[in-house]
DNA sequence: CCTTAGCACTCGTTACAGCAGAGTGCTAAT
DNA sequence: ATTAGCACTCTGCTGTAACGAGTGCTAAGG
């Protein structure tokens, strides 16, 4: 749908004023803060016609008006322009980086706090996966005589667990050994390229085990698109106006558990190096069709990557979150090049 | 302070009836459901002896009675009967074990889910911890040409994971004789046994950053003698009246982050096998004093342990939440000593 | 034909008074 | 020591009135 020149200013105006008042805008408010040449009344008829087009809406007859999720997604879609961070706010980001140890686990905790301090919501930030996860090394672990502690080590860093049972005693020497022909023999492949069937086991059937479960585990990983982020800011969050009620921030303490949220996040449509914003009842679950989320994909193509963004309120500001999302988005995508080193 | 027999029922009734209706009770109220041989006059008289003492408080003049944190602590140090599960509840939960996986991680997430439904509030769990935490295995996985990935095992069988920089480039082969030599010479060691200084680091550095690393994980992992909770159930805790205003429903949430929590519980305060309540003020940090803590210990006292506990506010059913507590927490202790074998 | 002044009307919000209900504390009688 | 009786206090609710922000419509003006 295609607004005119004017009634597009109109509409990006009550999106403005929306955003930082949080309560509906009226016609006369919009025209002294704004200094348009016109009159309320004409803004008035702008407004009207606007709402009948599905941009805005009316809480009640003798309110102010308020953005429509359509009138945010045009807003979104071809009103905002996207700023690109000040020098200094660029600085102020980097510099944190820099301080903090080179480590992957303490540089997404640090993208979160840093991206829900600057957007003054809750921000979100998944762990690197690779599209192609591949064994590392594994390790095994003697716990007690017939079980043992696995630990598989992927191509992306990560470090998976998992405790096994087995139907005979073993121990740690013959634990190690398999541990060593194990790497050897599958270091770098896939989990389809694991043999699915054993020809001859050995160890009484402790091979076949341990192979299925690596396996298992491969494919965990790399069928978590998203892993379960980290979240932080939430409680910035709810002090936002629309959580007031202990209902409203029930629910959005609902939609911010973590499972949850793992599943919400359409991760296939963001696509690397753009930031997509997922407004209100675009949302398919529950909880979130009065929340927003601006996300972004940060790694290489090929390579590692996940998903940093922003949640809230539909009632957003949605070009300062897009800007920062995406600043935060390309620093861990630099600084995960430096630690997987090119591609991989 | 002693109670006449008496007194000491009236306090008990106060505090379960404001426990399950959370508003002030009155004297005629607490006649009429307890069925006192006494008139509302008498208690009436004795309410006002006990708030005299200190047990319970006014909101003001025309109200009912509440019970104070000293009522509280007398209710359960004196009063309060714990009452074992009934045979009915003791299998509902123990099916519920019974029928996971047979791992340490879910049965934790298990623990605090259960007891979080059972008694309404929030559930912690802490992973099991050793008093006397040893190395039991090391891996070294290359990443970069100077950085690598150090897993380290712990006989508690919880795995530590770090990224190591390098001065120099060092390959997976050679990792990997380290990393074996280190398993044959500091396995089942504490972090105090190894050596602090090396003689020669035939590796430039590289030999004696990883064992600094090791150990030093090996500190952390002993350190903390409360690993930070896993915590369930929080959405319902926060339905409790206490918490309705959005300014108390941010405080509580704020208590609850797992940081947090962490350093406020008392760890040192809760012996194996008993049951510790902390009560409002009892509890040193801000936003606890209007809140209860009630805390057991699991697992064996030399071997590996943990706390599991209840928080909610100091409104709460005490008495259900120890039996409920105490009796996870026997549940925990019996499936750790399964996993672990006898002590250790 | 677009713009605007004017005006009646609509609702939410706030303030206030009045009233009912629950409960206390005291006094005097048992 | 217990209790009936009663005055008193405080909260919570209800109804009313006034206010203010804002709309929608109409009619006049550029």
């Amino acid at each position: 749908m295609a607004l005119s020149d004017r009634r597009a200013r109109i509409l990006a105006f009550v999106v403005d004023d929306y955003v930082d008042s949080a309560t509906p805008v009226g016609s006369a408010s919009l025209v002294q803060r704004h200094g348009l040449g016109l009159s309320s009344a004409t803004v008035r008829n702008e407004m009207a016609a606007l709402e009948g087009q599905g941009m805005l809406t009316h809480p009640h007859t003798s309110a102010g008006r308020i953005p429509s999720n359509p009138g945010y997604r045009y807003y979104v879609s071809s009103l905002m322009e996207e700023q690109a961070l000040t020098r200094d706010e660029q600085m102020t980001i980097l510099h944190q980086f820099r301080q903090s140890a080179r480590d992957l686990e303490n540089w997404i905790g640090l993208a979160a706090s840093v991206l829900a301090n600057a957007v003054g919501n809750m921000a979100l930030v998944t762990e690197p996966r690779l599209k192609q996860v591949r064994l590392k090394q594994v390790q095994l672990v003697e716990l007690a005589e017939t079980s043992a502690l696995l630990v598989v080590v992927t191509n992306d860093a990560a470090v998976h667990q998992r405790t096994l049972e087995f139907p005979v005693a073993v121990t740690q020497e013959r634990l190690s050994r398999l541990a060593n022909r194990l790497n050897e023999q599958f270091g770098g492949k896939l989990a389809s390229e694991l043999p699915s069937e054993l020809a001859d086991d050995a160890l009484g059937g402790v091979e076949g085990l341990v192979i299925a479960t690596v396996a298992d585990e491969l494919l965990k990983a790399q069928r978590a698109a998203v892993e379960t982020p980290v979240t932080e800011g939430v409680r910035q969050m709810l002090r936002q106006p629309e959580f007031e009620g202990a209902d409203s921030m029930l629910d959005a303490l609902e939609a911010v558990e973590e499972r949850k949220l793992r599943s919400a996040i359409p991760a296939d449509d963001v696509a690397a190096g753009s930031v997509a914003v997922v407004i209100g009842d675009e949302n398919k679950e529950g909880p979130y069709t009065n929340m927003s989320f601006v996300l972004g994909r940060y790694g290489s193509d090929v390579g590692a990557g996940g998903i940093v963004g922003v949640l809230g309120p539909t009632r957003m500001g949605y070009s300062d979150a897009v800007s920062h999302v995406r600043y935060v988005s390309d620093v861990l995508t630099e600084l995960l090049r430096e630690f997987y080193g090119e591609v991989e």
